[in-house]
DNA sequence: CAAGCGCGTTGACGCAGATCAAAGCGCGCG
DNA sequence: CGCGCGCTTTGATCTGCGTCAACGCGCTTG
């Protein structure tokens, strides 16, 4: 199942896991839970990692051995059918934690979509270590439960609504995400950046790449959002967009 | 939005929420991480509910004050839009467990397939009762984390399965599910019981009803499935279906 | 700077599944 | 027992999006 992961992924040299209480996204992600005294603890079962954009480091069906922290940069998530499609469940940024499963194996994939940095915990020490920290598994519920809220939102978009409306609630989310876990300068509110391909905004959306062109440029057609370069587009009628996205809209401009 | 709850929901006359030691669905609940000796502590915020079929006691966007565990029969949880599109998210059977969010309003509404028997917990009762079972913490977070994983299984069938693998997937799902959570007796194991209705199941798996009808006759006409009655089918090609589900098949019998 | 390649856009056409319409069919009820 | 009603099935037709194909554009490479 790890056929894509050639090489090995890169350990940070000079500091492979040991300054939690220096990172940069413990304000946004699980490790927060921790009180700074005992970072150390924590810190002691982290391992920093790079991970270069298009390479993997979570095999669906692998032996699921390993937690991970996203520190920066963004991940997709996804499940292959045997023929190759592909579902991305999710895009994970700064903050955001991984692995949660009680199955002995993965049950999805996870491949850089940007230059990553991410921090590894053995699943068994990290176990230990929460019995100590009951806060921290308080947290993860927390984390799991938002998820989970998100999980069937996404149901939602992918069962019921159309092309149009999955663009639009694309790009509404993206544009409420909070900065941090974009990791990237803020720009206008209205500026969404897209890191991702076309590619994985149709496997995320369960549309064709074709689709998603012809969509994003019929609304650009339409006034509601402007296109400057591929990865970036601009917000122009937030209100509207937001009706499309949630379906109040269904009339108006087709 | 709580249009559709006309009556309050039946309070059980004769005991109201006292006797977990006795409750049948314990075994495969969030409850069982609580120790025998302490289920008084659980007793004591919980209320014993009944519900009839079709009545719902969660509604999407109402405060969410309690938290619930189902003890008998079946709900189907759901999200609409504004024009009455309808997906349901899942099935709740015995043992589940409902409510968790951080959120403070409910983000999806909980309807009854067949007559249901619930737990209610006050949701700040059961959090302050958290804090002295952290096993039962634990419990949740495993069960949050069984969810996400289904729930990501149910996105790639919404966004990239055909009508024919969604069906055959979901008749797998109910063959596999184990006895407790059906709430009736087993019957050959391949005997599937379908108490939703064909709407239900149309909504599950982002279909029409037409669909779902005419993808199961076209089935039974390949000798996969019989449907001796509307509420029930035998699955007579379990490995073939199988294939089909989890999208081996493609090519074969169309 | 020409060639090659990955990615995105655009157009023409086809089809899986939606929509519209009309029967069955089981079941409770008068 | 006949009637009506909700659910399901089946058939005919339509359509949103997928598929196939061509082309453009920016980037890398030699």
């Amino acid at each position: 199942m790890s056929v894509t992961r050639a090489r090995p992924l890169l350990v940070d040299p000079h500091r492979s896991g040991n300054d939690c209480a220096h990172c940069g996204a413990r304000a946004h992600s699980v490790c927060n839970a921790i009180d700074a005294r005992d970072l150390d603890r924590l810190a002691a079962v982290a391992v920093q990692l790079s991970v270069e954009p298009g390479r993997s480091f979570i095999d669906e069906g692998d032996p699921a051995e390993s937690f991970f922290n996203v520190t920066a940069g963004t991940a997709k998530l996804f499940k292959l059918l045997p023929d190759g499609r592909r579902q991305i469940t999710g895009f994970a940024g700064p903050g955001h934690f991984l692995g949660l499963a009680v199955s002995a194996s993965y049950s999805f994939s996870a491949e850089a979509v940007e230059l990553m940095r991410i921090c590894r915990f053995s699943r068994t020490k990290l176990r230990t270590l929460l019995d100590d920290f009951p806060a921290m598994e308080k947290r993860l519920l927390e984390v799991a439960s938002n998820e989970l809220v998100a999980a069937q939102e996404q149901m939602l978009l992918l069962g019921r609504k159309t092309a149009r409306e999955r663009l639009a609630s694309f790009l509404i989310a993206r544009s409420e995400m909070p900065v941090h876990c974009l990791g990237h300068k803020p720009g206008s509110a209205e500026t969404v950046l897209l890191p991702m391909t076309r590619s994985d905004i149709a496997d995320y959306l369960g549309l064709t790449i074709e689709t998603v062109s012809r969509t994003l440029t019929k609304l650009k057609g339409e006034g509601l959002i402007e296109i400057p370069s591929t990865e970036t587009i601009i917000i122009r009628r937030h209100v509207a967009l937001d009706g499309i996205a949630t379906g109040v809209d269904s009339g108006g401009t087709r």
